[in-house]
DNA sequence: AGTTGGATGGTCT
DNA sequence: GACCATCCAACTG
């Protein structure tokens, strides 16, 4: 496949967990409305929805049909396409008047979901789009086999602290500690080198891309 | 280095 | 009409 150059990779190193209706923290607790419809559907499809008015922030629809369940993705490392995903933010602030903001953007280009969404050009268009089609325009796809090894560390999600307990509490947002672009605490523990806790959940490290 | 408040509009009560 | 799964600038020290 010829690249074009527009073509943005990242590693997905944050995500956060959603478990549907009686997660008082999820979108899914008012049960299915028009917005949150796609979350009762089958997993693997985009949700995508609009917050504070101005950033768009990117869901992965999982567990079985109907569980209303979904990721929220957090953060990404560049990979491939810095450029455009810098062009892609620089856009955003101009289309909300933040001039200087974009100036200088680091390893942070992607970090925060609304970030995220910005510098890969996701809005809410995106929603319902298969994420695991191999053809689709926006998708998931495993890491490489050189990638470096993720190492995974949980820890209570952030800007839920309005859901009450246990929701705010529940160790429900899974990073890969290792990375320097993280938008929220790092877990303190041993250091990345040393043996890491086994815990289940989904590996982070992933790669997520886009073309436009 | 950490805290605070403004921008902003769709969604649900 | 209130509430946000956010981000950034402009303060404080």
């Amino acid at each position: 496949m010829g690249d074009d150059g527009r073509r943005r990779v990242g590693r997905i190193v944050e995500v956060e967990a959603y478990g549907g209706p009686p997660d008082r923290a999820s979108h899914a607790r008012a049960g299915r409305t028009p917005r949150t419809a796609v979350m009762f559907g089958p997993p693997g499809l985009a949700y995508v929805y609009l917050v504070y008015g101005m950033y768009d922030c990117l869901n992965v629809v999982s567990g079985p049909n109907g569980t209303a369940s979904a990721v929220l993705v957090r953060a990404v490392e560049p990979l491939e396409g810095v450029e455009a995903m810098v062009a892609a933010r620089r856009s955003f602030a101009a289309r909300h008047s933040r001039s200087t903001a974009a100036a200088r953007i680091g390893h942070d280009i992607a970090v925060g979901p609304g970030r995220l969404c910005a510098a890969f050009g996701i809005d809410r268009g995106f929603t319902g789009a298969d994420l695991c089609d191999p053809g689709g325009i926006l998708r998931l796809e495993p890491a490489a086999p050189g990638d470096r090894p993720p190492v995974p560390a949980w820890t209570p999600r952030i800007g839920v602290a309005y859901a009450g307990e246990p929701w705010a509490s529940l160790a429900w947002r899974l990073v890969d500690r290792t990375s320097r672009a993280l938008s929220g605490p790092v877990p303190a523990g041993a250091p990345p080198d040393a043996d890491p806790e086994p815990e289940p959940g989904d590996p982070a490290g992933r790669r997520s891309g886009s073309q436009g």
